[in-house]
DNA sequence: GCTTTCAAGCTAATACACTTAGCCAACGAG
DNA sequence: CTCGTTGGCTAAGTGTATTAGCTTGAAAGC
């Protein structure tokens, strides 16, 4: 009876490509231990079943996204560090559909891997707020801001993944179109109507 | 043996309450005859199954939705009519969470009420052109800023349900900038940089 | 009023999926 | 070499969805 050499990230790992293939939805311990060559109790010495190893996607999930605006953004600075933070951000959404899905699901507070999630979570935002520095705001007003960013740039990509868009209208110009109305607004005057 | 009476809006009805409340992973036919006095199988006489119940638990959302930014956004048009739209697209989503959650996922092409979803999305998307009528924007120019404050809206809702936003800082001041934003995007020149 | 027909409930059975309990062999530390 | 720990396994229990086929309530037709 040889070992197969299981590990935690290993599992999470062929789950994330189960996801990002066939949609969360396949995500399941019976086919991720056939892919494994393994029998589906074997998993429950690495992970702590099905709702943990949603929640440890869910921290690739936003670890990747978080990587990949990063590394978009390192060295840019206003409008052109805003940019390449949009398209990071909806690059990694389209080559990795499953890992974005799986961080639009509520961690399940029992799970080991549940604090580190919210860590990561933080990190992306405190990373947004990077990104938004040299548009001259500060405090809540970042804050606001960032959540304004986060919340046009995952309802695109969301609405996006769910088919809502079905109209021919070309998806590139509407996303250049909310990149450039976040920017706008970033210019605005606060806290009042437009003149 | 006497009869229960029921009828498809009757178990729709019902499934969007448990959603509602306990949230839409706790939609199951085993919980719905129980709440229904009956057993499983008989829900097979009147749904066609888990998918198609979910498929119709998303057209009850979109209709709502709709019908609620509607009475919203009567009589109201330009800023007027954006901010009654807004508020009235987030009120509903907080007023009934199980049921927007509901259109987050993607309707399954086998179910019967398919066909009626994709109807009232259409007449959902053509209800917020109309509020964007006074913004002077045409062809698709108008598809593409009615999809920017659908991202906008549905993400932040999203990420509001999600308890994504993890910070002290005022929701509802929050979601005020966003509409500025947008608003503020919709007047800009397009297809350009801000000055 | 009786019959006929259909629809709406039921039981039984099947097929999966997740989870727990408990056993057994392989590997590493001493 | 031995022994404890770890990682695999089988067996069993629970919950859910689905299908097949039966039975009866209730309405339609004569």
């Amino acid at each position: 009876m040889p070992r197969a050499g299981l590990s935690a990230t290993h599992i999470v790992t062929e789950a994330a490509g189960i996801a990002d293939t066939d949609g969360i939805e396949a995500v399941s311990l019976a086919r991720l231990a056939g892919q494994l060559g393994v029998r589906v109790p074997s998993l429950y010495k690495h992970i702590d079943g099905l709702a943990d190893l949603r929640t440890r996607l869910a921290v690739t999930g936003v670890r990747g996204l978080t990587e990949a605006v990063a590394a978009a953004t390192v060295g840019r600075a206003g409008r052109d560090a805003l940019l390449a933070c949009c398209r990071a951000y909806r690059d990694y959404a389209h080559r990795h559909p499953g890992r974005y899905a799986a961080i639009q699901r509520p961690p399940d507070p029992h799970s080991p891997a549940d604090q580190e999630y919210r860590e990561h979570t933080d990190a992306l935002l405190a990373l947004v707020l990077t990104v938004l520095r040299g548009y001259d705001l500060d405090g809540d007003d970042a804050v606001h801001a960032a959540r304004v960013l986060r919340s046009t740039l995952h309802g695109f990509v969301a609405l996006e993944q769910l088919g809502g868009f079905g109209l021919p209208a070309d998806l590139e110009t509407s996303f250049d179109r909310a990149v450039d109305t976040i920017d706008a607004g970033l210019h605005a005057p606060r806290g009042k109507d437009t003149p």
